[in-house]
RNA sequence: GGCCCCAUCGUCUAACGGUUAGGAUCUACGGUUUUCAUCCGUAUUACAGGAGUUCAAAUCUCCUUGGGGUCACCA
């Protein structure tokens, strides 16, 4: 059975990155009828915060992700990682280290002088004397100081680091007792059978790290998949600062969940030339394999183009929900469907859509300057005249078609064209020279308010 | 700086040694539409550079260059 999980640290916000490891690791264990576990690594009790995680939580429920099982903390299991912790210094695989932190950042600048690497230079490794005074040590494990580690990693290939290049006695424990991240990665994944780590780019170099504890505790290895970052658009790792990171923005800038995960998955992940991709689809198809090597550039075009695509496809009466979020209230509206129709074309997200509808549902308040000069002519008015009593005198007006009908006699009568009347008509109702048809228009918003109208626009121009 | 990863249109990507290097998006233009949008069509734009291997290289190898990540008693 496949076990994913996603781990992230409750320092913020969920954003983009994490979201896109998320869908990855949830559409693989979905796929393989497997399960897929959320875990807060909140180890570093001065950083993270309960908000944080709450706020991942909640991003996780809008968009229809759901883990399995309960959702684990860290810091509810320092008893775990004590008794492996105890485990590893009873078998002399781990061990006290009293070099204090004073004694450590000089060790590091002399090396740094030097041009050496910065490394634990394994003074307490075999330590068997007296302990300095007035130190509480921290606990280092026992990492191999020859030979090498091998990442067999299915995006990148097997990735080999050199012992003696990359890895010191790094601490387990602090010395305040809690355990630090290298460590409780690999015996949270262990014990909660995740055999499938798909995480970010960034942790391959952590990896040998917690091979040595996987190893040191006798646990089995996971597959690793390191997805390539998502870098901004000065192709450096997405951070905070780059704008809308946080998945909960896209909530509020309109955008549906299906389409930012359609847009995600695309990400760093092909399935041939296939651009949409539903929920069933995503699962049905996706697989680690396929994940790109390298990193790429966030850009949100493709996204807006997804959730236009999304928005057409969408039935009226889920939009219509939908809508409500963004104070559009449609629902004992008799056209609804008419206003709908009409706007789900043109916009690209649902924020869009609440404002075009308030367009056509609210009286002008005031006429496009640059439109009135462009197609308000001299003989404007007596063609909005002419097709005013005409809307007047027709007793039963409900569809765009009986618009229509009324706007297809004026023209004829009238020996003009459609564009003619269509513009003033237009300025007339909406203020401007765009939107939805204008028989659609005026079968929103009824027979007495398109009088209305017509009449404010004379009113204006007289 | 050490170690590691990466390199195809502006962007997201396809290509599993042999293709006129494909699709999508963006941009521009055209068609449809009373307008805008949708939709449809057309066009511009890419194998970072250099050596090899091979009958044949975007694809395999090496080097160079460029970009990124990581080096904590953070995660």
């Amino acid at each position: 059975m496949v076990v994913t999980r996603f781990a992230p640290s409750p320092t913020g916000y969920l954003h983009i990155g994490g979201l896109r490891t998320a869908l990855f690791s949830y559409l693989w264990a979905k796929k393989n009828k497997g399960k897929f576990f959320l875990r807060i690594e909140d180890t570093d009790k001065a950083r993270n915060s309960v908000e944080a995680a709450e706020a991942i939580v909640n991003a996780f429920h809008w968009l229809g992700l759901t883990h399995d099982g309960e959702i684990i903390y860290q810091s509810s299991r320092d008893e775990i990682y004590a008794k492996y912790i105890q485990q590893l210094l009873d078998e002399g695989k781990a061990y006290y280290c009293y070099m204090s932190k004073e004694e450590l950042s000089e060790l590091r600048e002399t090396q740094m002088a030097a041009k050496e690497r910065t490394m634990y230079n394994g003074k307490y490794r075999d330590f068997d004397g007296t302990p300095p005074e007035g130190i509480t040590p921290a606990i280092r494990i026992k990492a191999p100081q020859s030979g090498t580690i091998t990442v067999k990693d299915g995006v990148k290939g097997d990735v080999i680091f050199n012992c003696l290049d990359i890895l010191d006695d790094f601490i387990i424990a602090r010395a305040d007792g809690s355990p630090t991240y290298n460590f409780v990665v690999a015996v949270d994944d262990a014990l909660m059978g995740v055999n499938e780590v798909i995480r970010g780019d960034d942790h391959l170099s952590n990896t040998p790290k917690q091979i040595v504890v996987y190893e040191a505790l006798g646990f089995e290895l996971p597959k690793f998949y390191h997805v390539p970052m998502i870098h901004n658009h000065e192709g450096k790792k997405l951070s905070k600062r780059d704008g809308a990171t946080d998945v909960m923005a896209y909530k509020e800038m309109g955008y549906t969940p299906e389409a930012l995960l359609n847009f995600l998955v695309r990400l760093g992940w092909s399935h041939g030339d296939q651009e949409i991709f539903s929920m069933e689809e995503m699962i049905e198809l996706f697989n680690p394999k396929d994940i790109n090597k390298s990193a790429s550039i966030y850009n949100t075009d493709k996204l807006d183009w997804l959730s236009a695509h999304y928005l057409k496809n969408t039935p009226n009466c889920e939009l219509a929900e939908l809508l409500i979020q963004y104070d559009l209230i449609l629902t004992s509206h008799d056209k609804k469907e008419i206003l709908l129709d009409a706007i789900k074309e043109r916009a690209k997200t649902l924020k869009e859509m609440a404002l075009l509808a308030k367009e056509i549902l609210e009286t002008p308040s005031f006429y496009d300057e640059k439109a009135v000069k462009k197609a308000y002519k001299e003989d404007s008015a007596s063609m909005l005249n002419a097709f005013s009593a005409k809307v007047s005198a027709c007793a039963e007006l409900h569809l765009p078609s009986d618009y229509h009908t009324l706007m297809e006699e004026v023209v004829s009568e009238l020996g003009i064209g459609f564009g003619k009347i269509g513009q003033p008509l237009r300025i007339a109702l909406l203020g401007k020279l765009s939107g939805p048809g204008l028989d659609s228009v005026m079968a929103i918003i009824g027979k007495d308010e398109t009088i209305l109208r017509i009449t404010n626009v004379l009113a204006a121009h007289s």
